[in-house]
DNA sequence: TAAAAAATCGTTTTT
DNA sequence: CGATTTTTTA
């Protein structure tokens, strides 16, 4: 009796400590955010209001309320942001809890979950998780072996065909039915070879984890019930960005218990191109009418102008749930607008800005600069390295797309499923064994023939009569060393096996033999696939190959690369959400490029969304805030003339300093009276090398331009000659015309068509 | 069959 | 322009 009454006093003790520290510092939104735990809750969380904070405080809640840690599931966007939110969590609550929630990305927890429930749905536990690049390697694959034209079907925009349709939850056997044109009949023809080719790999692309999903917990009441009284609490953050598919798991998943909470921002929404549909979020209490409803409008990040700012540009979109985000943080400084020559002007001025304020109010990694594609941050990081500033690129071509780690991981994925033809097919011929393109065929041909797997076609070659002798000896090489090092990972430890099995394949020569500087970078990226997987089995004792697999499958460039570091952060605005800087940079406000338009046309709703991505960025920024656009930027080798952004006339004037916006007008309004802005372009462009050989000795501060490489002297041409021209590229002259200073080449460039050429400005370079 | 040359394509944004 | 894919040639 008296043991009991102490428990429950302890009990009681406990309770309160924890309920005081989960409460403390919480206004009272965030207090009745954290406080509410069942039923359905939406929190409209507003950019810098402290979303994670309530978020991770009510899970500590629910754990102190005595809901056993595995009964939560938190999705979240990234994995970091799941990895982050498990330790915020601990230090509130102590990691022996906060480690057995299920916290991940939609995709990495489904996976798990299809893994262990492969066989409900006719798969091994061992299937390959495709990523676009494979999705549309496998969609090449299937178009050749069905004869489907590659000229006449992109096999890209097929590919985003059938993605979208998957999004959509519409299967290939519903396209086909529902398919009137040519082009739909097409896409659902390969779209229904696409399935059944990724089920005999025994792979699932992006999409089919979503969909699988769907699949499994509709499959039977059994399997239902199971999940649904495992997550009897339910949290999904960045909810504005899900799916179709994934609204459908999550209500599935809460149906019972109805403890569901969102968290999300509808002016955040960013990703409708991938399928995310913002009516998620806007219908929620539709979908359950007696939600809780909890807003958070306290900004704690950002100073009172740059909220201005933000809020005055996002009046502009008409779909958008109204609210007023309010600060107690100081006015601060304007936001400064910079209009610059070109991108290297641009990227000079950045970074001149930020090396004057390193130092006395800022440390380097309180800088970030944010741009709308990943291509505009070449310049930029020229400029950081001139003036010997750390930086790290987010996003980019991450180490897990490189082509030697991805032959490296194809080789492994083969050990682990050996039904994944697409990754046999991306190793056969690396390094190049023999088999060439012709016994390839022959080889595909007899596995579909005989309706067996490739690699059983290779493991019968002596039964295939179209093949060579040396063929045959080549395929079963193959496959024997397969085999071997297959066996070994069932012996041996992991990592003695890789690195043998690695050295075996011919890759380690291979790169050594070539020797240049860039096939041994090549060679040490695929020591670092062993030595990634060497510290995986060490972190995780207990786990597979296969386990690594998984999980870098899931993993983006974005969660691996190192933020805490002391250095400046470039990155897109999409990867920039949820971050925050003291200073951040937008760089490239023009007209086409942000808002980025492509092939001349895009509808209002593509607009709106373009407008949210700069509110996201211009909320990232905590005390300053610079916007830059250029007058004339490269694109594809070409220079185009832009215009600054039409967002920047929409933010409020009161808190911009855009000391050239008096000046631009003036002059825009003077060259459009003389010269009308059509001809403007076409004078700019055909003369541009011409201008910018002459005016290419900029005066920088402190990022001075790098120089050009000198123009080769070419005194003359005859027709019939092939140049190269260091911005038209390849051409064919034509004829010349002119003497002395102003002797000219007409050139027929491939891809820039016919062009005059003063030889004493342009530098061309004859190849024939 | 494999290396070299030529042509083509692409740039949004990412799990 | 640069990377990748296709075609040509040895």
């Amino acid at each position: 009796m008296s043991l009991k009454l102490k428990n429950q006093e302890n009990n009681t003790l406990t309770l309160a400590l924890n309920q005081d520290k989960i409460l403390k510092g919480l206004n009272t939104e965030q207090a009745d955010a954290v406080k509410s735990l069942n039923g359905p809750l939406i929190i409209v969380a507003g950019a810098g209001s402290g979303k994670t904070k309530v978020i991770t405080h009510r899970i500590a809640n629910l754990l102190d309320n005595g809901i056993a840690p595995w009964n939560i599931l938190a999705l979240t966007f990234t994995n970091k942001a799941a990895k982050e939110l498990k330790h915020r969590i601990a230090t509130l609550v102590g990691e022996n809890l906060s480690d057995k929630i299920w916290a991940g990305t939609f995709h990495s927890v489904f996976a798990r979950i299809l893994r262990y429930e492969a066989k409900e749905i006719g798969y091994d536990s061992n299937f390959t998780i495709y990523d676009a690049d494979d999705q549309l390697a496998a969609i090449r694959s299937v178009m050749n072996m069905e004869g489907v034209s590659q000229q006449h079907y992109p096999p890209q925009q097929i590919r985003s065909f059938i993605s979208n349709a998957k999004n959509q939850m519409i299967d290939a056997k519903e396209y086909n039915s529902k398919a009137i044109n040519s082009l739909d009949k097409q896409v659902g023809f390969v779209y229904k070879h696409y399935e059944n080719y990724l089920r005999q790999n025994n792979a699932m692309d992006f999409d089919d984890l979503l969909l699988n999903m769907i699949y499994l917990l509709g499959k039977s009441q059994d399997v239902l019930n199971k999940y649904q009284n495992k997550f009897k609490y339910i949290l999904v953050d960045e909810y504005q960005d899900t799916n179709k598919a994934q609204y459908i798991v999550i209500n599935q998943l809460s149906k019972a218990h109805q403890n569901i909470c969102v968290v999300g921002d509808d002016a955040q929404s960013i990703y409708k191109w991938r399928g995310a549909d913002i009516r998620n979020i806007l219908d929620f209490q539709k979908q359950y009418p007696y939600a809780k409803i909890v807003r958070l409008e306290q900004n704690y990040r950002s100073t009172k102008t740059i909220l201005e700012a933000a809020d005055s540009l996002i009046k502009n979109n008409k779909n958008q749930i109204p609210k007023t985000l309010w600060t107690q943080n100081k006015q601060g400084d304007l936001i400064e607008v910079i209009s610059c020559d070109d991108e290297k002007d641009e990227a000079s001025k950045i970074v001149n800005n930020i090396v004057k304020s390193i130092g006395k109010y800022r440390d380097i990694r309180d800088f970030a600069i944010l741009y709308r594609t990943n291509a505009q941050s070449l310049f930029l990081e020229n400029a950081l390295r001139f003036a010997k500033l750390p930086y790290v690129i987010i996003g980019g071509i991450s180490f897990y797309k490189r082509k030697e780690v991805k032959d490296a991981l194809a080789y492994i994925k083969i050990l682990v499923n050996h039904y994944d033809a697409e990754s046999l097919l991306r190793i056969i011929n690396e390094p190049p064994r023999g088999l060439g393109n012709t016994s390839l065929q022959h080889i595909k041909e007899y596995s579909k023939n005989n309706n067996i797997t490739l690699y059983e076609a290779f493991n019968q070659a002596d039964m295939n009569s179209h093949l060579q002798g040396r063929a045959v000896t080549a395929a079963k090489k193959f496959i024997n060393l397969i085999d071997k090092y297959k066996t070994d990972l069932e012996n041996d430890n992991i990592k003695q096996t890789v690195m043998n099995y690695l050295d075996d394949t011919g890759l380690a020569e291979m790169y050594k033999e070539i020797g240049t500087e860039e096939a041994n970078d090549r060679w040490n990226n695929i020591q670092q696939v062993i030595s990634d997987i060497t510290t995986f089995i060490k972190e995780n004792p207990e786990s597979t190959l296969g386990d690594y697999l998984q999980q870098i499958s899931l993993l983006s460039d974005y969660d691996e690369k190192d933020t805490s570091g002391n250095h400046v952060t470039l990155m897109t605005l999409h990867s920039a959400k949820g971050l925050e800087y003291p200073t951040v940079f937008i760089a490239g406000l023009e007209q086409g490029l942000f808002p980025l338009i492509r092939g001349g046309e895009s509808d209002k709703d593509d607009l709106e969304e373009e407008r949210r991505l700069l509110y996201v960025g211009i909320t990232r920024a905590e005390e300053q805030l610079y916007l830059s656009y250029a007058q004339r930027r490269t694109k594809f080798g070409e220079t185009q003339f832009a215009m600054p952004s039409s967002f920047l006339r929409e933010i409020d004037l009161n808190t911009l300093n855009w000391p050239s916006l008096k000046r631009m007008t003036e002059k825009k309004e003077q060259s459009e009276r003389q010269l009308g802005i059509n001809t403007l372009n076409k004078i700019a462009n055909k003369g541009y090398n011409e201008y910018s050989q002459v005016n290419d000795d900029y005066s920088y501060s402190q990022v001075p331009s790098q120089a050009k490489a000198p123009a080769p002297k070419q005194e003359s041409y005859k027709v019939g000659d092939i140049v190269n021209h260091s911005m038209f590229g390849r051409g064919m002259v034509t004829g010349m015309k002119g003497d002395g200073d102003m002797k000219q080449a007409i050139v027929r460039f491939d891809k820039f068509g016919k062009k005059n050429l003063m030889l004493k400005f342009a530098k061309l370079e004859k190849i024939k």
